[in-house]
DNA sequence: ATGTTC
């Protein structure tokens, strides 16, 4: 590999040689180099650096470790004209993000009862391994869903009208149902309106700090209000498209004659037919993941209602913002067309940079940055200077121990009770999953989030605190 | 992340 080189406090670069197209460049301390060393980090983000028509730096967020080819954590835009489009680059859970929704609800309001709503919100939302939704969908419904995504859950009554405006992209991009295989449909139909398992979870959680008191107040949000916030994506369905396409994709980098330096890099021209049909199926998984998290949101909606006893529009339950961190997005920077590659990256748009809600274009992006279930959760804000990454950062605290080696370290039923007696509640489908999940396999969230904001991918607003959270 | 090895 090419030499490191520290160029300031919290960024890294590897410079441009030999097949690379572009240097690398790692936002990190000192200690979060350290882990990416530990892994093919480092190495994957100079790999992706290889890859045609990639412009800027191959970049890698303070979140970052190893993944499939692209690092976890990494950004990688590819001008729209010349460049190339790869799954590894997006990922296996296509759509991957987080909603948070707020609520006129405080501490007090829901303290006793924070158990029974976690328990309800448990019972009606289905979760775990290969857990399946509530709700039978015909092919045509699934077809439409794919279509169109979070749009056909609220005009099915999952949710209100007003909720898509509050989610990126308004829960809706390209997408054809043509385009995705019928195994990835068969996976998927059963499973729309489900949570999965890992780090997918549900959780009340509580506003406990403000940095930024107007762009808060901005977001509707202060310090002591209750929010809710989910992190799940487009389970199977998402799942296999990407390993369809990842096939595909093994014969088409030979059919162009693509040079790649690992062979989990496979990809196709933007304009290939290849590139085509992996970038509307991808889109159909995007939609799939945003039709799934409306419908929970639903779910919680009826779950909060139905324990407060009060009418969910009446509590304020509404969408903060949704926002997607597995996804590639054709998008303008300074002028030109990219196909920027978001994979374990949060989009972070600035004021005035459009494609914004109007609530928000006078304040910026809500940046949603789920933590791990026993320390925080945080809001931030695009700001200008995170176009230096084309409008990304982190994506959460990135996983430093591997599920197995968690297992063998902790016991569910041990963390459990540890959060009890830190006020967390936990609801999981099975102790393992809650080990695998402890705190302590995760980075320390609040050290990736102050590199971001220190080094402006995005400012910090509010940091939240779990209060009870539901497990698959 | 994931019908955790079609």
């Amino acid at each position: 590999m090419s030499e490191l080189k520290k160029v300031s406090e919290f960024i890294y670069e590897i410079e441009k040689k030999g097949e690379m197209n572009v240097p690398a460049r790692i936002y990190a301390d000192d200690a979060l180099i350290k882990k990416m060393k530990e892994d093919l980090t480092l190495k994957q983000a100079q790999n992706v650096s290889c890859l045609s028509g990639i412009e800027g730096y191959s970049f890698v967020m303070p979140d970052g470790h190893q993944g499939y080819g692209f690092p976890i954590g990494g950004v990688a835009a590819m001008d729209y004209e010349s460049g190339i489009i790869s799954p590894g680059g997006v990922g296996y859970d296509i759509n991957c993000g987080v909603r948070l929704l707020k609520s006129n609800l405080t501490h007090e309001d829901v303290f006793e009862q924070r158990k029974e709503i976690i328990d309800h919100i448990f019972k009606n939302v289905p979760s775990g391994l290969g857990s399946q939704g509530k709700v039978k969908l015909s092919s045509k419904d699934l077809d439409e869903v794919l279509m169109v995504g979070a749009k056909w859950a609220v005009e099915e009554d999952y949710g209100w009208k007003k909720d898509l405006k509050n989610i990126e992209s308004e829960g809706s991009v390209e997408g054809d149902p043509t385009k995705v295989s019928n195994n990835a449909k068969k996976r998927g139909a059963p499973q729309l309106g489900s949570l999965g398992s890992g780090n997918h979870f549900l959780e009340m959680q509580i506003i406990d700090e403000i940095y930024d008191e107007k762009i808060a107040s901005g977001f509707g949000l202060k310090e002591g209000q209750i929010c809710f916030m989910m992190h799940t994506g487009s389970r199977g369905c998402g799942h296999q498209i990407c390993s369809d396409y990842i096939q595909v994709m093994e014969g088409a980098y030979k059919k162009y004659n693509i040079k790649i330096p690992d062979r989990e890099l496979v990809c196709a021209p933007i304009h290939s037919k290849e590139g085509e049909d992996y970038f509307k199926a991808m889109g159909s998984g995007a939609n799939f993941a945003w039709a799934n998290r409306q419908m929970i949101t639903h779910w919680i909606r009826e779950s909060i209602g139905s324990v407060i006893k009060e009418d969910p529009e009446d509590l304020g339950l509404d969408i903060l913002f949704d926002v997607a961190h597995n996804i590639a997005k054709i998008e303008k920077h300074n002028g030109k067309k990219y196909c920027v590659h978001r994979k374990g990256a949060t989009r972070a748009f600035w004021k005035g940079r459009g494609e914004l809600p109007k609530e928000y274009e006078d304040i910026g992006q809500p940046v949603i940055i789920p933590g791990d279930m026993g320390t925080a959760s945080y809001v931030m804000v695009g700001i200008k200077s995170s176009s230096q990454t084309f409008g990304s950062t982190c994506h959460g605290a990135g996983r430093i121990l591997s599920r197995s080696a968690a297992i063998k370290k902790f016991r569910g039923e041990d963390i459990i009770k540890r959060l009890e007696k830190e006020k967390i509640y936990v609801k999981a489908a099975s102790p393992k999953v809650v080990a695998e999940e402890a705190p302590d396999v995760y980075k320390d969230i609040h050290n990736v989030i102050d590199v971001c904001d220190k080094v402006g991918l995005a400012k910090k607003v509010a940091r939240l605190r779990p209060m009870g959270v539901a497990k698959g």
